[in-house]
DNA sequence: ATGTCATGCCTCGCATGA
């Protein structure tokens, strides 16, 4: 089974490249985040015609998180169970289902802004009701996984020049101990395999020449609990579709599984 | 080359978020 995560940035703008890389890359399972788009508006009657069910949280102009399967999509639960409101709402960046053999999650964490900002301690605050709402499946037998956009490098060579990101969210104690967290409660992380350069990275700024200069982060992740991590054959980074015209930010995460 | 991009509106340019 071939499952996979994306941040494509907006799934209106992004379709006709999903639905191609979905095609070629013969992905089972995918964990999309910032859908950018109502669930009325999501492009579920597109997938179907590939042969893919859809599960959707989003709500507008932000955020917004789904689950695409072609083996099956039952039990789903929209939304993080207890996780904090921001702003008085609950924004859509969790859902969860089980997809054939895997119970999955798709998760968009907050970005946190500044470490001085409400919007991170509303990270944490994030983090804290995932750690409480993932610990069963965690240490469960199943095969389970939580893939997504987590906002946070796990370490410095997760960033391309971690002094530049002293003092700046995605990298401090705190981000990385909610990770730690996760990882203490059956949690490992699947560190894929870069198709060029050194190191994995997921995520390079639009601005600035990013991609070509490969300064990117990996900030996108896959967490699986022991049956899952098991299971893993092969995990890379598709660098390809960070290429070109009407590319997202971010670059798919794939994981093969033997189950 | 690939020197932002995407959304949505008090909508044709700007505010916002990443």
């Amino acid at each position: 089974m071939r499952i996979a995560t994306w941040n494509v940035n907006s799934i209106t703008a992004r379709l006709p490249r999903l639905l191609a890389w979905l095609e070629s890359s013969g992905t089972d399972v995918l964990c999309i985040q910032e859908t950018k788009t109502t669930a009325e508006q999501f492009p579920a009657d597109e997938l179907r015609e590939l042969g893919y069910e859809s599960a959707v949280n989003a709500t507008g102009r932000w955020n917004g998180v789904a689950l695409v399967s072609r083996v099956g999509l039952d039990d789903v639960t929209v939304g993080l169970p207890g996780g904090p409101d921001y702003e008085g709402v609950q924004e859509p960046r969790a859902i969860s289902a089980t997809c054939g053999p895997a119970r999955v999650w798709s998760v968009y964490v907050p970005n946190g802004r500044e470490v001085d900002h409400a919007h991170y301690a509303y990270k944490l605050q994030w983090f804290e009701a995932l750690k409480a709402s993932v610990a069963a499946d965690a240490a469960g037998a199943r095969p389970f996984a939580v893939l997504g956009d987590f906002n946070v490098a796990p370490t410095d060579a997760d960033v391309w020049d971690p002094a530049l990101f002293e003092g700046a969210t995605h990298v401090t104690p705190a981000e990385r101990a909610a990770l730690a967290a996760l990882r203490e409660a059956g949690l490992s992380d699947v560190v894929p395999r870069p198709l060029k350069y050194d190191h994995p990275f997921t995520y390079w700024d639009y601005r600035q020449l990013g991609f070509p200069k490969n300064r990117g982060m990996r900030i996108d992740l896959v967490y699986g609990n022991e049956a899952f991590s098991k299971a893993v054959t092969d995990s890379y980074v598709d660098r390809e579709e960070r290429k070109g015209k009407g590319a997202s930010d971010h670059a798919p995460v794939v994981v093969d599984l033997d189950v």
